[in-house]
RNA sequence: GGGCGAAUAGCUCAGCGGUAGAGCACUCGCUUCACACGCGAGGGGUCGUAGGUUCGAACCCUACUUCGCCCA
């Protein structure tokens, strides 16, 4: 036997309690099978370090609520959850504990330093899963995967080894980036950009015959002894006789040339540039093309390398730059200098500033693989929502470069790659015995791992079990749906692809929905610098997971980006209470829905107006809210709940029902079991625990079949009916207003003119008026009769309501009339412009204008009954 | 520098060719037996600027301004 229903909305008491249920009835666990229609989500693996944010409200939960809606739709629906071992993150964070202990991770070696990564991870890698928990997500946490699992990893070796013995991966030596923190290479994608206040010096390159030479702009004097040539545009006339010439470099002085290429912009600097093919990448390709060497100034620890003048060897970069400045100006080299805006780059996990250097590393060919990704959204078979991302994504598919995927950190997946003692390299899904090439047996391992994004890119396979031919990959593969942030679109999403169709000939997913960013209330991006952040468990911890949920939600308009208002989480707070309160009112006003078994809505005949109103209502939300979900608009979807629940279900039919006609207390009960099961993905706890209090057969809510439209039922004549009486009994409520008449008082009032039908609809639905216009003995009466000497009016069509008052209230009256004259006339005057415009009767739709002469018409006929009247209550 | 998006009531946003909407905030009134986390009534907008298309523009087109995001 349930309790009864708390007297108030509490989420605490309610939520946790129904999570633990869930997860202990296996609610969240599915398995393949065949005879349903597959819902699957492979969830974005959070980090190990990760801790909930408002990213993660937008983006998981859509996730959950798609995931809930498909199986409430009785389809094979399941969330893969799992979690990524975010090598480069993992390690900072180690590295700062290890830090306060004074060590390094120099001090611990490679394997120690894995061992506590495992421990770390052991302690504080679920912390997140938690959190999720308490959001009320619910993944098939069975079938939770971590990156670095035994089954994860055979997938990320085979996928390397298959790939090198294809040629799509190669080592090179070349151009990387190179976080001097981290100590290790990054990807294009994981350098971030930021827009920097920078210096531009101008410096003097003279020639070695001793002419002028030229004078070059540059942001990074530092690298000046690592300069092989300037180049200039060919088509500069400035430069035209330079070009072939030598020029003598002003650091480590030594004879350049001056090169032309069609690369540099004129309008830059000076329109010459210094070509740096070590430390540059634009710089490098320009070098490539002129067989130019690449030298190195700096090294792998962001310091100036033996190869500098000597006062600068083993200075920092930085320092290195201020001394090469003062450097440069002692030998009247420098010219000028200049504030420059710079978009330099920076490591995305720890921010410092990437340096570009020549390293032997390994690297994916990704032409071959990008084709096919590519040709998989021009065809349509991957669809982006919003679909303008399919261009972002299409755009850089189309300018790809090959992906650096080897990283010197000490967390993640080895590279399978081993170098006997002739220095030759052997590449193999298992570690050899001797050589491939030489037979030797002294192997070692490649020290380097793989760039994290690398496992990320197979997740979608690489979870259901490949390379093994699972049940699960071949039910649940290729997944449904990819919902991620827009930044991760290169990061991840196309990655995926061009794996998934190279080792399994699909597409991953068909549908990728991007989620808005989430903002501050101004509009700026929630950052840990800016201290703007918003904690979703502190949310959590205000209003509940479901108001969170919503609260967020209900501000995920289709393809906008969102400015955090935490106030909506408030609201839909209240919401719940709403919902709470109504269910309450059912059980109070109707004690046969205290028994748990179901209740047949009654036969339609039974049904009164209001009934059949409420049901066409109700069928318009369901059919509104499957078109909300089929097109991801999370904000529509909660607001058609929230008006229909509100302004429909509780301003008018709980109204009405307190008439308590026989048909009331099953209809009620239906209707609420539909909206809360209509909203149960969204809010999760609270329709689950309302559920359970009203009659039902399927033991949780989520078990019991989304209603269709067939719940509802469709009958426009009641919409129609109920429309004209709450617009009658809202013009009584306004005429009431004026004088103020209390509430528990019924008016009587007068209704001159009213057609037949109107007439007949006032008089059958008495109790209606009563309830809702706080109306009695409503007086049908023709304008020839007598009006009741004191009373307000209200033109309602070509009816007129009339509320006898005080004779102490007629001046308000006057002064309502002498308002609504004006207004009236001046909405005639803009009718009669548009009527009279040219050719709008010849080219507007006739339709249109046959509306446009009937409200005309009306709008007259309106003046003229309340100037008149007007005019009666003048004397 | 290139691309994308936004600008509508005090705030957050819907509306996207035919009489300007919601929620919150604000004003007035209300213990009305589900709900004061509420009920009823109200005030508030030349729809960023300037042109254009159209019988008709918040809505379509062009330019501009401001803000945001992505790429180089």
């Amino acid at each position: 036997m349930l309790e009864r229903l708390a007297d108030k909305y509490d989420p605490k008491s309610i939520e946790a309690a129904w999570y633990a249920r869930w997860e202990s009835e296996g609610a969240f666990h599915a398995v393949p099978d065949p005879s349903k229609a597959p819902f699957v989500i492979a969830m974005p693996p959070p980090n190990i370090t990760g801790r909930a944010h408002m990213g993660h409200g937008s983006t998981y939960t859509p996730m959950d609520i798609l995931t809930r809606m498909h199986r409430m739709r009785g389809e094979n629906a399941v969330w893969l959850p799992g979690q990524d071992h975010a090598a480069i993150a993992t390690q900072n964070v180690l590295e700062k504990e290890l830090a306060k202990e004074g060590l390094t991770r120099y001090d611990l070696g490679p394997e120690k330093f894995r061992e506590r990564a495992a421990a770390w991870r052991e302690k504080y890698g679920h912390i997140i899963y938690e959190q999720f928990r308490a959001l009320g997500f619910g993944p098939d946490w069975q079938r939770d995967r971590f990156t670095m699992d035994a089954g994860l990893s055979r997938a990320v070796t085979k996928v390397f080894v298959e790939l090198y013995r294809e040629g799509l991966i190669y080592r090179g030596l070349r151009l990387v980036n190179w976080c001097p923190h981290c100590q290790s290479t990054l990807s294009d994608s994981e350098v971030e950009r930021e827009d920097t206040d920078a210096t531009l010096y101008f410096v003097r390159y003279v020639g070695v015959d001793g002419g002028d030479g030229v004078v070059v702009a540059t942001t990074r004097p530092e690298t000046i002894f690592a300069d092989v040539a300037v180049a200039v545009h060919p088509e500069d006339a400035r430069y035209k006789s330079l070009v072939g010439k030598m020029v003598m470099r002003p650091l480590s002085p030594t004879p350049i040339p001056v090169i032309a290429d069609s690369a540099v912009e004129r309008e830059f600097g000076t329109g010459a540039l210094k070509i740096t093919p070590g430390h540059d990448q634009a710089d490098a390709e320009i070098g490539e093309r002129h067989g130019l060497p690449a030298k190195s100034a700096i090294g792998f620890d962001a310091k100036m390398t033996a190869d500098v003048e000597p006062e600068f060897v083993g200075l920092d970069r930085f320092d290195a730059r201020r001394r090469a400045v003062d450097v440069l100006r002692e030998r009247g080299m420098l010219e000028r200098e200049e504030p420059h805006r710079l978009a330099q780059g920076l490591c995305y996990r720890c921010d410092t500033v990437v340096e570009p250097l020549l390293s032997l590393q390994w690297f994916v060919k990704m032409k071959t693989l990008a084709a096919p990704a590519l040709e998989a959204s021009r065809s349509g078979r991957l669809r982006f929502t919003p679909q303008r991302y399919q261009r972002t994504y299409e755009d850089w598919l189309e300018r790809i470069r090959d992906w650096c995927i080897s990283r010197q950190i000490w967390l993640g997946h080895r590279l399978p790659v081993w170098t006997c003692a002739n220095g030759h390299i052997s590449v193999a899904e298992t570690p050899p015995s001797a050589c491939a090439t030489c037979g030797n047996a002294q192997l070692e391992q490649d020290p380097d791992t793989l760039d994290t994004w690398f496992s990320s890119a197979l997740w979608p396979f690489s979870i259901l079990g490949w390379p093994d031919k699972t049940p699960e990959l071949a039910a649940w593969y290729p997944t449904q749906l990819m919902i991620t942030g827009r930044e991760i679109i290169f990061l991840w999403v196309a990655r995926m692809v061009m794996m998934g169709l190279h080792f399994l000939d699909k597409e991953p997913f068909s549908d990728v929905l991007i989620t808005p960013l989430v903002m501050d209330e101004q509009g700026r991006k929630m950052s840990k610098s800016l201290g703007n952040s918003l904690d979703p468990m502190e949310l959590v911890h205000e209003y509940g997971a479901d108001a969170t949920r919503y609260g967020v939600v209900s501000q995920m308009h289709a393809g906008q980006d969102v400015r955090f208002s935490v106030a909506r989480c408030d609201d839909a707070r209240k919401f719940g209470n709403k919902l709470w309160q109504a269910v309450r009112f059912a059980l109070q006003t109707f004690p046969e829905l205290q028994q748990a078994a179901a209740m047949p809505v009654p036969p339609v005949e039974r049904w009164t107006l209001a009934d059949r109103w409420i049901m066409d209502a109700l069928a318009d939300a369901i059919e509104r809210v499957d078109a909300a979900a089929a097109t991801y608009d999370f904000s529509e979807w909660s607001h058609v709940v929230y008006t229909f629940v509100w302004n429909q279900l509780c301003d008018v039919y709980i109204e009405v029902a307190k008439d308590k006609e026989p048909t009331r207390a099953p209809i009620l009960a239906h209707v609420l079991s539909c909206s809360l099961q209509l909203l149960h993905p969204i809010m999760p706890f609270i329709t689950e625990e309302l559920w359970q209090h009203l009659p039902h057969t399927a033991d949780r809510i989520e078990r019991a079949l989304w209603p269709t439209q067939a719940a509802g039922r469709r009958d426009t004549h009641a919409a129609s009916d109920m429309a004209r009486l709450l617009e009658f009994c809202k013009t009584v409520r306004d005429l009431r207003a004026i004088p103020q008449i209390k509430y528990r008082d019924l008016s009587e009032v007068h209704v001159v003119g009213a057609d037949d039908t109107f007439a007949a609809l006032v008089q059958r639905e008495d109790g209606i008026v009563r309830t809702m216009g706080r109306a009695a003995a409503v007086k049908l009466t023709q304008p020839g009769d007598g009006r009741p000497p004191h009373a307000l009016s209200r033109r309602m069509g070509s009816a007129e309501v009339l509320l006898p008052v005080d004779p102490a209230f007629i001046e308000k009256e006057r002064g309502g009339l002498r308002k609504e004259i004006d207004k009236t006339s001046d909405e005639i005057a803009s009718l009669e412009r548009k009527l009279a415009a040219t050719g709008f009767r010849e080219k507007a739709p006739p339709l249109v204008v046959q509306k446009e002469e009937a409200r005309l018409h009306e709008l007259r006929e309106h003046l003229r009954k309340s100037s008149e009247r007007l005019d009666s209550l003048s004397d």
